[in-house]
DNA sequence: CTGAAAGCGCTTACAG
DNA sequence: CTGAAAGCGCTTACAG
């Protein structure tokens, strides 16, 4: 998206009058009430009427408006509307990218949501850095509230929340904790992994390799703790339990990227039994390097992924993931966020919790197999 | 999206004066240029002028309005600017749905497409019977142009292509054929299947499953029509050679699709030797089945997918694959819309193609295993 | 740079 | 139902 400094859109051309040639004669497209008042053979105000579905109106002149309409093709201009009205009836959803198939599944919920409740989504993905820019685009649309999904600069949300909030725009930020002031439905990543782990350690598991994870984002609810809290549960030395090679391979592609990841490890003496993946991707490319090696899953190597999509029942062997019931974080997500709308602004942050359904497969469980 | 018969969007409450409670004051948010411009001590001219970024200012009066904007968080009105402006700058992009990962990668490489030839995408997702209330939102909102991506019944697409043409709104069609003057860009899946053929019978394949493939829609450049083309060409008698049992078994998740068809297959005595699936998600399913039944790939059956998904890479064997070139597609598809703003309306509709790309990978090549 | 003014296409009382 | 009018928040000549 483009902006001018104003934050706006910028003008592509002058407005052409939007004639068209049917049949050797030009038909001009009737492009206001006005005009269209005048085709109809009744006043603005009447049509005005009509188009908004005021009570107190003839049967005969709504027909006739609706068939005009069909014959003419004419669609009352929005941003007069808007201008003049009370509302714009827009949300404003912020993607990190269309790319991460979760993330677009929670776009699809959460559209389906605000339509149901009669908002129009506006929807953008945030190029990096052009957070202020993209926050500039929405207000200026007037949106009514604006929901986050994905991950972001820290420091730069944190920056547009205040920006919203200092317009009294209601939000909710979805999967992304640790922004202050920011309302937030939070996946528990924490649970989900004290889940795992117990699962595993159940299996006679001792030693995990990390695929992707790590300490550095999330804090209580981050999968790093999740894991730390449950081996200690267990008795088991964090330290010697775990094993990360994040450090050796660059993360472009997932599945490339969990497949070098287990090609790495397969060479250790040492090699941990369990491995635990960031999300399905780097698992399934994990399995596929593991067994690339001529290790056998789970006998020789348990792994799991996240996010339960539907590939993990269609892999050998299917796979073992963490649900993150996007259904349940959409539903709550548009609570909160509906709920703000035309109320006075919320002291305290609401922080909303979402618990995950661990699903084991043969992956992890070989009586499955 | 609900609209009222007018088409556009219905008001949701009286516009309340947005204050906001501040430190024990209430600080009431600036919404109006004439506002700001008390604000900042300038004229509504002048900062109309720093705003639109027009010549002839003080670098010293343009540096007040930016540091006043940041102060207030002031963002002019969209609707204003848009309702005396030339042109609105945004494209509608009408999708089928947000759940088919090549659909949602073609809308994410579009909208970056837009977003630098300075367009704001407006993303609606088609619900079913909605489309004429889609369009006349589209139209409404002004948009510039509009773009269809995905499977539409024929009939509506049709009418709505009508509707667009006769209000001189450009659009394309992105893959979906036999709509009358429609401009459109398809893939050429009848060439892509003939090469996937012939690599198959080059393996020494002389029997074919389809998976989810029929002869329904598409004609010319279908996938049916360059399977009976190629069939023909290598001398095989298209009804002996084909088989399909998709009437047997409903569509759903198209893994379990997938997978179930193959088990059906796998039950018949002269099964197929090849395997041609509408699509990855299709192919990986089979491959599930057909093992499951104690099948190898590619030695008593090979699979054939249609995407070219990264998974295809991770899967056992790895799945030969079409690439469908969705840079190529969405290049020429924002090519061809481009080229009709501004421009005279055509007589013709466009229609450009774009070939696919075989990816031979273990599913149907013993050589790479 | 300022200020007054017209106009974009609507909605909404208001008087007939 | 009609008609005249005000106003939403901008932009854009126009005269100073």
């Amino acid at each position: 998206m483009h902006l001018t400094p104003s934050g706006c859109l910028p003008t592509k051309h002058a407005a052409a009058p939007r004639t068209l040639a049917v049949k050797k004669k030009t038909v001009r497209v009737i492009t206001s009430t006005a005009e269209f008042a005048r085709y109809v053979g009744l006043a603005r105000t009447t049509v005005s009427r009509v188009l908004n579905g005021q009570p107190g109106l003839k049967a005969k002149t709504i027909d006739r408006v609706q068939r005009a309409m069909d014959e003419t093709g004419f669609t009352p201009n929005a941003y007069a509307i808007r201008l003049k009205g009370k509302g714009t009836a827009t949300i404003g959803i912020c993607m990190e990218d269309l790319l991460t198939p979760t993330a677009v599944k929670k776009l699809a919920a959460l559209q389906r949501v605000f339509r149901t409740a009669h908002y129009t989504s506006l929807i953008e993905v945030l190029e990096p850095g052009g957070s202020r820019q993209l926050i500039r685009h929405f207000l200026s649309m007037r949106v009514e509230a604006v929901v986050f999904i994905g991950h972001f600069p820290v420091e730069e949300l944190t920056q547009r929340i205040a920006e919203l909030n200092a317009s009294a725009t209601p939000h909710v930020v979805i999967d992304h904790v640790g922004i202050p002031n920011a309302h937030s439905v939070t996946l528990d990543r924490a649970h989900g992994m004290v889940d795992v782990v117990d699962h595993l350690v159940d299996q006679g598991h001792r030693t995990f390799g990390l695929l992707g994870i790590s300490a550095r984002l999330h804090g209580r609810l981050g999968r790093m703790h999740g894991i730390m809290q449950a081996l200690e549960k267990h008795g088991l030395p964090f330290a010697q339990s775990t094993r990360s090679l994040d450090h050796l391979h660059v993360r472009e592609n997932d599945f490339e990227y969990g497949r070098i990841l287990a090609a790495s490890f397969a060479t250790l003496k040492d090699r941990p039994t369990a491995f635990l993946a960031l999300n399905d991707e780097i698992a399934i490319g994990a399995m596929h390097g593991l067994q690339a090696a001529g290790l056998d899953i789970p006998g020789d190597a348990a792994v799991v992924g996240f996010n339960n999509q539907e590939i993990c029942a269609m892999t050998r062997p299917t796979l073992t993931s963490i649900d993150q019931q996007i259904g349940e974080t959409i539903r709550v997500g548009a609570e909160v966020l509906l709920g703000q709308i035309g109320q006075p602004p919320r002291a305290k942050p609401i922080l909303r919790t979402i618990e995950p359904r661990l699903i084991v497969r043969q992956s992890t469980d070989p009586k499955l197999a």
